[in-house]
Formats: structure tokens, C-alpha cells, sequence
DNA sequence: TGTCCGACTAAAT
DNA sequence: ATTTAGTCGGACA
């Protein structure tokens, strides 16, 4: 398995760490820059680039779609289910987790516990699941963190907000 | 099995 | 603005 490093641009000292394997990415974290010295890009291989390269067209530029595979297989039955669906939101909507479920035939709660589980964020894009009523949580977190500690509430903000650039642009 | 807890929600206070 | 009741998948005992 190897695994590569993406800046992110929301805040300077963070980044997606991503492995991957036999042309599938098996998991995204997010991580400090400077947690762990070891996880430069090291690895040049055609996938690696391949990873990088959508990534960065993502957060650099307009209508980019990710062919890259993930491994949905790691997760349930329910949550492959659920994360496929996510993947067919398009860049720039959103969803309520309510209307996923009347869509997938489940309720908004279990919804929510099937995105708290993506394992591939950003790729998956959970961040484009939004409760009726506000905002929903991100990373398994509902709430703006201390400094120091990973914003995830602020990613998801950005990452929304990133996307309605690209909406204008059209 | 049974119990409990969520990134929820609509309805009733 | 808050609380309540309904919802169902998953983790754990």
C-alpha cells in the first residue's frame, strides 16, 4: 500500500493523506502538514500522479470530476449504498439528508451515520449532504473546534463554498 | 436478541 | 426557541 500527501488549501498546515493500492484508493484522512515528516510524496508511480492531479484540479479549477476508484467495498451493504449516491450528487447542489433517505428508502438519521463513515472524503462527497434545517456536521464532528485541533466544520464550508465558485463560473 | 446512540426532521409546545 | 416523538443502521453485550 502507499500513500501520498495533497495540500489543502483551506488552511496552511493541512492535508489529505490518501492510500491506495492496485489503482484504488482504500482510504482519505485528513492531517496536519507537519504531524508526520514521512508522508511526503515519495511515490511517482502513473496512479499516484493520476491522484494528485485530479485532487488539485479539484481545488484549483472549475468542472473537474475524479475518476479515480475508491474501495467502497470496505464499507456495509448500506453505506456503499449511501456513498454511491453521494456520488451522483453533482459538484455545486446539495442534499438534505432527508431527501437522500426518501430516496434511498431510509430515514435521514441513518443517512447521517452512513456519512459520518465515508472513507474517502472529498471524493466522496459527503460534504454535499446538508440537514434541512442548517448545516449538518462533518468528520464525525458538528461543531467549530479549538486551534490546534482540525477544523473539519470549516472544511466542509469551504468546500461548499468553493464549489458555488464554479457554479458562477459556468 | 435487546439496548443505545447518532452528521435527522416534522410537529407540537 | 425548545422539546418531543418517530426513524433505522450499526456497535456492543
Amino acid at each position: 500500500m502507499s500513500n501520498i500527501c495533497v495540500l489543502l488549501p483551506v488552511a496552511q498546515d493541512l492535508c489529505l493523506s490518501v492510500s491506495f493500492s492496485d489503482l484504488t484508493i482504500s482510504r482519505i484522512r485528513y492531517q496536519h502538514v507537519c504531524s508526520t515528516k514521512s508522508d511526503v510524496i515519495e511515490n511517482d508511480s502513473i496512479f499516484a500522479k493520476k491522484i494528485i492531479n485530479e485532487l488539485e484540479s479539484y481545488f484549483n479549477r472549475s468542472d473537474s470530476q475524479f475518476s479515480v476508484l475508491c474501495d467502497l467495498s470496505a464499507g456495509t451493504e448500506f453505506q456503499q449504498k449511501v456513498w454511491q449516491a453521494l456520488l451522483e450528487i453533482p459538484v455545486g447542489e446539495t442534499r438534505s439528508y432527508g431527501t437522500l433517505a426518501k430516496q434511498l428508502k431510509t430515514s435521514a438519521r441513518a443517512v447521517g451515520n452512513a456519512c459520518r463513515q465515508n472513507l474517502f472524503p472529498v471524493i466522496v462527497p459527503c460534504h454535499r449532504v446538508v440537514s434541512a434545517s442548517g448545516m449538518g456536521g462533518y468528520a464525525g464532528d458538528t461543531s467549530v473546534k479549538q486551534q490546534g485541533e482540525i477544523d473539519y466544520m470549516q472544511i466542509k464550508h469551504w468546500l461548499l463554498a468553493h464549489e458555488k465558485t464554479i457554479d458562477r463560473k459556468k
